[in-house]
Order: C-alpha cells, then sequence, then structure tokens
DNA sequence: ACGCATAGATTAATCGTTTAATCATTGCGT
DNA sequence: ACGCAATGATTAAACGATTAATCTATGCGT
C-alpha cells in the first residue's frame, strides 16, 4: 500500500473550502481566473494549513525538477568553498535547488558523479571538470567552468589576465628575475596562469618554472623547493600559481630565514581562506567567483528554458571570461636588486 | 500543454515490447513475479534505449524523493571541503543524493534554507548549527553535528579528548608553559578544545587562552598577535585551536625570527588542506570525517526508515563522538626550557 | 474429472500537481 | 429579448512509476 501521506495537499484543502482542486492551484500560483476574496480565502487556509507544495508532483506534471547538479573534480580542493557557495547563491535566486556530486578520484567517477546526476532528474549541470576531461554531452545542458583554452569552456576567470596582473605588479616593483611555481604542467588552469604571466613580463625580465609535481616524483612528498637556492642564483620575487603553493613557498623561506618580502616577494592565486590571515598577508590575484557563477547558472537557465532539459549541450555565455582582481598585501615589495630610481 | 516528453519511460518499453506497464517495471525491480527470459529481454531493452526512471514519478508514488539535505553554517569554511565530501559519500553510498544549503549570515538564513530543503522535498537533513543555534525541529528528521556539549548533537568528534590528545603531546615533549590559541570563546567547538586542553595538562604545566576576536576588536583585524612577547613571557608551547589560527601563529613566529620548533612548538586541529604543506609540517589533531558523516548518514537512514519522513525528529546515534587522532609532524619539537632528562 | 495451488502476466488505482477544455452565470449592447 | 463576451468556477486528463488485486493458464494430487 502507498504510504499514508500527513502533509496538507491541493485536494485536502480544496475539500476543506468546499472548492475544487484546480481553484486552489490556482489561486495559489496566481494564475487562472479566480476572484479576489476567493484566492484571499485559500491563501490563508493554505498557510494556516502549514501547506507546502510537492515537489514530486510538481515535477512529475511539469517535467521541471527545479534541481540543478554541481560537479567537483574534488570536494576537497580549498576552492570549493567560495565556489560551492556562489553557485548555490546564484542556484537559489534563480529558484533552484542544487545537488552536489564528487568526481573523486578517477574519471570513471566523474561519469559515474554525472549519471547520477541525471538519475536523479537535474534540469541542467555545472561541471569543473577533472584535468584534460573533455565532457561528452551529458543528456541535460551542461556549464562548463574550467579556464577559456579549455575546449567548451563556458565561464571561467581570465587566468592570462591574472596571470598577467601579478607580471605587472612585480614588474613595478622592480623584479627581474621571477621563479613560477605550479603543481601540475598538465593543468590548463595553471598553464594559462603561467602563460600570462611570462607574457606580462617587460624587457630585461626573466623567468623561469619549477613544477612541485615533478620535484616530489624525485624526492618525494613534501621535500623542500630548494628556494634558498633560488634567491641565491637571482631569483627576487616567487609567483605561485594558486595560494597553497604560495604558503608552501613562503613558509620555507621564512623558515631559512629570508626575510619576505625585503629579501623575496611571494605571489599567489585564489585569494584562499587563510592568504589574509598568515604574515605577512598574501599578495594574490582573486577570481571573481559570484560573476562567474552568475554567468553560469543564468546562461544554463536560460538554456534549459529556451532548449529544454533533455537535449545534451554545452552551454554557451556571452561573456566566458571573467577579469581576475589584484590583491595586494605585505608578501610582496620593492625588489632589493632593483636598479635604483 | 504538458511539454512534450522525449525520453523513455515504462510505457513506452512497455508498447514497444508488447508487455505491460506493470511488467516491466516489476522485471526492472525484481520485485513481482516475472519469467527469467521475459526479465532479461525487457532489461536488456531498457538498456539499449537508456532508459533513466523518472525520480518524479517514483518519488509521487512511493513518498520518497531518495535526497537528504546537507546545511552548512557557512560553506566557504575551510573545514567543509572535507564534511561535504564524507556526508555526499556517505548519502551516495545509502543511495541517497544530497542538496545543499548555505545559511550564510544569519540565523534567519538558517532557517529560510532549512525551508527550502523541505520545499525540495528532503527525506531528512545534516545541520552543521550556526553558533548558538538550537534546531527547532524542522517538519522532517534531522542530524546534527557540532560537538558533544551541544543539546540535540548527534554525532561529532570528540573534540574534548583531541584537546587533551594536544596536551598529552606537549606534556611529553616537556612543555610547561602553553598559550591556548582561539578565535571565539563563544564557540561550543572552541570550549571543547580548549576545555579538553586544561583536562589534559600535568602537574607543573600552566595554559594562558588568548581569545583572537576579542584582541581584533581592540586592535583591528589581521593584528599582530604578539607571540614574540609570549615566547619571552616564557610560553613554549601555542596550541591553536584551529589550523587556521596555528598558521597565523606560525607564520608570526618565523617573521619575527623565532625558530619553530626549536624555539617554540605550534599544534592546530582539523588537518586542513595546507598543514601538511607549510614548512614545518604542522602538528594536529584530526577528525575521522568519513566516519562521522558514516554514522550522521546511517543513523539519519535508520530514522527515516522506521519513523518516516514526515516526523520532526532530532536523530540520535548510538556512538556520539567519534575520537581525533593526533598527527606529530615537524611545528612541534622538544620544549628549548624542559628539564633536562 | 475435478479442485486447487501456483507461476506469469495484466488491470487499474494511486501519488499531487498543472492546465486545457468546459460549464454556468451575469452583464451589456443593440 | 437575444446574442455575445467576460468572469469565475469546475472537470478531467495527463505526467511516470508502483503495487494490490485480479485474471489465465498450467500442473498436479486425489
Amino acid at each position: 500500500m502507498p504510504p499514508a501521506r500527513s502533509g496538507p495537499n491541493l485536494s485536502r484543502i480544496a475539500t476543506s473550502l468546499g472548492v475544487s482542486v484546480a481553484t486552489v492551484s490556482n489561486a495559489l500560483s496566481g494564475k487562472g481566473r479566480v476572484s479576489e476574496q476567493l484566492a484571499e480565502r485559500i491563501k490563508e487556509h493554505a498557510a494556516s494549513l502549514g501547506y507546502v507544495p510537492s515537489q514530486a508532483g510538481r515535477a512529475l506534471r511539469t517535467g521541471r525538477s527545479g534541481v540543478l547538479g554541481l560537479v567537483l573534480p574534488d570536494i576537497a580542493n580549498p576552492l570549493f568553498p567560495k565556489l560551492a557557495q556562489a553557485i548555490e547563491f546564484a542556484a537559489t535566486t534563480a529558484g533552484y535547488g542544487v545537488l552536489i556530486a564528487d568526481s573523486r578520484g578517477s574519471v570513471g567517477a566523474q561519469t559515474e558523479a554525472i549519471n547520477r546526476l541525471i538519475e536523479r532528474g537535474v534540469e541542467g549541470m555545472v561541471i569543473v571538470p577533472r584535468r584534460g576531461t573533455r565532457i561528452s554531452a551529458a543528456s541535460c545542458p551542461v556549464a562548463v567552468i574550467d579556464t577559456a583554452s579549455t575546449p567548451g569552456n563556458t565561464v571561467a576567470a581570465d587566468h592570462i589576465q591574472g596571470g598577467r596582473a601579478i607580471a605587472d605588479h612585480l614588474a613595478e616593483l622592480g623584479h627581474k628575475r621571477i621563479l613560477i611555481i605550479g603543481n601540475n604542467p598538465g593543468s590548463n588552469v595553471q598553464n594559462d596562469r603561467a602563460g600570462g604571466i611570462r607574457s606580462g613580463l617587460r624587457a630585461g625580465m626573466s623567468s623561469a618554472t619549477l613544477w612541485i609535481e615533478r620535484l616530489e616524483r624525485d624526492r618525494g612528498d613534501g621535500c623542500p623547493l630548494g628556494l634558498k637556492e633560488k634567491v641565491k642564483e637571482g631569483f627576487t620575487a616567487f609567483a605561485a600559481l594558486s595560494d597553497l603553493q604560495a604558503l608552501r613557498a613562503l613558509t620555507e623561506l621564512q623558515r631559512d630565514g629570508i626575510d619576505v618580502p625585503a629579501t623575496a616577494s611571494v605571489t599567489g592565486f585564489d585569494d584562499l581562506i587563510w592568504s589574509p590571515v598568515v604574515t605577512p598577508a598574501l599578495t594574490t590575484v582573486a577570481m571573481d567567483m559570484g560573476t562567474i557563477a552568475t554567468i553560469a547558472i543564468s546562461s544554463l537557465v536560460r538554456t534549459i528554458q529556451t532548449m529544454g532539459s533533455r537535449e545534451g549541450i554545452l552551454v554557451t555565455a556571452d561573456a566566458d571570461r571573467v577579469p581576475m582582481r589584484l590583491i595586494a598585501r605585505q608578501s610582496s615589495g620593492p625588489s632589493a636588486l632593483a636598479d635604483p630610481l
């Protein structure tokens, strides 16, 4: 037997008021033709009963679940809080709920996660893809947040411009030799950021790049980066491609007795939660998550409304790259080796 | 008119195979009586059509949405990636989806968030309450994750025991004077951790407590904590109540030329993502998020199955406190002032 | 041969909402 | 007085899955 329903529903309200369900529905949604007084009476009664419309019934009838999916490569990623918060806010504002799915681990898990969301009836999804993954269109509209150089990207921060902002900042402080510190050369995001930095270098400036994952493959996890040597070699600025690596660089330098920013400057990306808290506070470049999320969700919703939610489509947005913003704090300062003005 | 449905459904499969919908349903769910061969044929055909059962239809009929809610006080909190990941995993394993809701800002937002989840038809929810909030039972089962001293708590890490583990660790390293560094004295979690540390002190050890929020109210956000002075006063260990504050302490000490751990030890809580990455790597106490999430979800699911999902109940678990685990890394070492053995 | 149990299928009702189509009443212009 | 339009309500048919109840053979024991 179907489990006994307890909550109030349209038909209970209807019979209790002596009207038809349709009238109640119309009154509450304000759609059909219902007289002012009756509508008022129905609304009051519904409210007093604590009526909550059944999403299931509505979804079944309208074919719209009112839920979007959010697929993250790894929720434990420190970027997740800001992104999830921004997406949740944008989605809620647009009247949607957000189902999360973690594609932790393999690419296979990403596919599984996507399928789970489909089975739960999401109308569309926002995906932050795993490295090197190409989203083979799911059976619903998909917005991809990665970086502009990723094929099929919907919207993302302008990581290249962010890189240039760092280069500008360091150039103005008189730095000549810059060490770019990244984690994985396979990441589109990190590559774009590094490329941005390089393209922003001015005459007389040069850079080298240190990929941590490669270093650790040889020397083991958590090995020193050897930044003291780099300082001796003449590097005065360390531009990490994420605040996580910037923090690693900063603490290693401090530990080795190198003054930041007097002797060496350190910069990062993403303005993660601890960045303003450490001493010296980290100079970084922040994504505008609010804008990114708003664009992603609004493009997604627009696509759903025009195309329907059954079409497997990579959503496009008018503006696909959102500028990043430099936040200059205390971890960067004038180069000790700068030419005197 | 109802929007044209495209995807395959039971009735399409049924007519295309010349059988009844009930038979298809039974074959796919393995519930009724269907012959082996027919069931096989149906499954094959359904798979080849890429059939995905409609959650809406199923939910309407069974009254079970298969979705749980997760309410977080502030997703931007660095702890939540791990928690959200663990909850998502546990829920997925139990066959549920997870809708997230952020009660960012006020207590009112928390109530709103809860209501949104109810409207979306969640069968139960996991709530990490805002400071000082008492969850007034929602209209579905609720599991609360906070700390054992919170009334109505379902399951949480044993913050008190975690504090004792820190005290033990520091005692064995010979530290006598310990500065506890917390953020907000109004937090149940932080208070339990601080209390645990104090209760674990041995004869001859003493502690003082520094609340950052109070300090910043006087001196402004991001002000120095003045730990150099504290070292001069004879404190050799700084036990932060979260890795975030530990990181702040660590970088401030290093910046002021104080060697960690040679001159002063620093410990934290939570094993946040950067903790193993900084130099020196942070000694910390970690929650077992996997276990906590598993207990929370399984208790919640059990309650839903026995009580139904309409009852507003605070879920209880067999084990309401999960031990924390000390992770000794390089930021803590023997006290410079220790009595020689 | 008759009754009965059983396997294997179908029928039909139901969950709660939306909405096109319909019906009844009233007012109004000519 | 008649037709027409507008208003305010009702009717009824979906949406897709589940499941209790029913029906139809078939096999088997007596």
